[in-house]
This record gives C-alpha cells, sequence and structure tokens, in this order.
DNA sequence: ACACTTATTTAGAATCATTATAAAGTAGTT
DNA sequence: AACTACTTTATAATGATTCTAAATAAGTGT
C-alpha cells in the first residue's frame, strides 16, 4: 500500500483508519489547508463510515510532528493544517477567514539578522494579512 | 487622567477596572507580551481588587480593534497579544515556548510580489522558530 | 492458524480558553 | 435626583482539544 511508510515512519501501525485518513491527506493533485472538523467531514464525504475524531487527532498530530503536515500559525479558535510542506507563506483575508498559499518565489529572500545564542532557525514563516 | 483617551476612542467608557487594566498595558518602561491569563495574574499583583474575566477580555479586544495591541499569529491553545504595536516580528522558541521581538531592522525587507484583486496588504508578520 | 502482547479505535467524559447571559451597579445627561 | 445606556460580575454555555478505559485489531513467535 501507498502510505503504509508514512505510517511506520510516524511511528503509526498502518490500519484501515489510518490508510483512509492518508488517502483524504495525501491522493489528491493540490495541497490544500484544512481544520480537524474540514478533514472530519472531507472523510466522512469520501467513505462510507466515520472514523473518530480522537483518531484523526491522533494521526495528525503524528503526522505534524514527523513532518508530513505543517500547521499554519495563525490566531483562529481552530487550529490550521497544511499539506504543502514546503517552504511558503501566506496570506489571510480577514474578511473572509480564507487562507491563500504564496509561493516561495512569490516572497522575496528573508534575511533574519539577528541570532540566539544556541538556538537555530527551524522556520521562517511570513502571514500577510489582506483588508478589503 | 492618562488613559481615558484611549478608552474613549476605542469606544469604551473610562470606569476603574478599565483605567486599571491601562495601567498594567500601557503604564510600562518596555513592551510586552501576553495571554489574558498572564494579564489576569498581573492585575492581581498589581492591585488589590481582582477584575473580572469577562472585563479583562471585552477590554483587550476593545483595544485590539482600535490597533492599541496585537495579536500574535502563532499556535498555541492560548491566544498571544502584543503591547508592542509597531510593525515588527517574533522568535518563537519551540522548547521553552518563549516569544522574543525582533526588531524590524533585525529583519530585511520583506517584499511580496503577488497582489490580490481588490485587496490591500494591512500587515506582513514573520515568525521564525527556533529549535536547539 | 493460534495464542499472546501491545497498539489502536471508539464513544463519551474531562479540560480549558473563550463567549454569552442576565442581574446588580455605574457613568453620563438632563 | 431621575433616567437611560453602558458595565461589571459570577456563572453558565460553547466548542476545540485531550483523556480514559473498554473493545478491537495488528504484530510476533510458535
Amino acid at each position: 500500500m501507498k502510505y503504509i511508510d508514512k505510517l511506520r515512519n510516524s511511528g503509526l501501525r498502518p490500519t484501515k483508519q489510518r490508510l483512509q485518513i492518508c488517502e483524504v491527506l495525501f491522493d489528491t493533485e493540490k495541497t490544500f489547508h484544512f481544520t480537524i472538523n474540514e478533514l472530519d467531514q472531507k472523510i466522512k464525504d469520501k467513505i462510507d463510515n466515520k472514523i473518530s475524531l480522537a483518531t484523526i487527532y491522533n494521526t495528525v498530530h503524528a503526522f505534524e510532528k514527523k513532518g508530513y503536515l505543517k500547521q499554519i500559525p495563525i490566531n483562529s479558535n481552530q487550529t490550521y493544517f497544511d499539506t504543502n510542506v514546503t517552504d511558503h507563506h501566506h496570506f489571510y483575508d480577514l474578511k473572509t477567514e480564507e487562507l491563500i498559499d504564496l509561493e516561495n518565489s512569490d516572497v522575496g529572500p528573508i534575511n533574519i539578522k539577528r541570532k540566539i545564542n544556541g538556538k537555530k532557525i527551524k522556520s521562517v514563516e511570513v502571514l500577510v494579512k489582506l483588508e478589503d
């Protein structure tokens, strides 16, 4: 199966539920953003059986930890995830609450001049808020 | 009184509680980051009477709407606010969960090349995640 | 295939930040 | 002082996320 390695790599046994979650997350042409509730809905739409929220949370968090998913830093009551794990940034439309990907090439190079002793930079993320 | 204008400007009547909140927020040399719970604690430390959480939320949100406070876009279970409302960015130490201000001069100019029709950029915020 | 150990799924409960409610109090106005 | 509109407050409601413990499934050795 296609996603067994991804699961094992994340420390998870490949179960029916997890493979179904993988299909919804990774079996798509384009990457996308989602909240847990949206993912739950997508899963319900795609397959007939429902998967419990606890399992969805568990699986998504394992993938996030392993870098197969990214959290998008944004203040919202729900956590947003991104299946696009390449370096990239976001527009956030304050009115519609919509998140839009910025390609890395849409943003000029970012130069962080300050260093913190003993720490290294893991990621640099830009959030561009849009208004009308 | 020092903060009456700020309050009126935010559409709030100057009450004892709100003036006390202002003192904790704005009567400091340095700007700082806080969650609502941390602010509640600071207020308890500084004054003897306690202010109800509802009032704190209400006041902080009015200030945020008016631009006297900023929300920091970060994924956390609690919302982080910043009394530094100038354009600036943040380091976030993943291990200690500490937020550190980056001066605007610490980050080179950021060039957003893409435009969205009918929308304008309200803010550009960079979050630099740090690891060991 | 069977028995055994360990991980997983699940529904439901628990937690915790935030928001809503509605009664009692306060500010601003006349 | 009287009146109206806004505030404060304790408490309840909400809603996302995490926890729990019992039932189920996966992996392993025989």
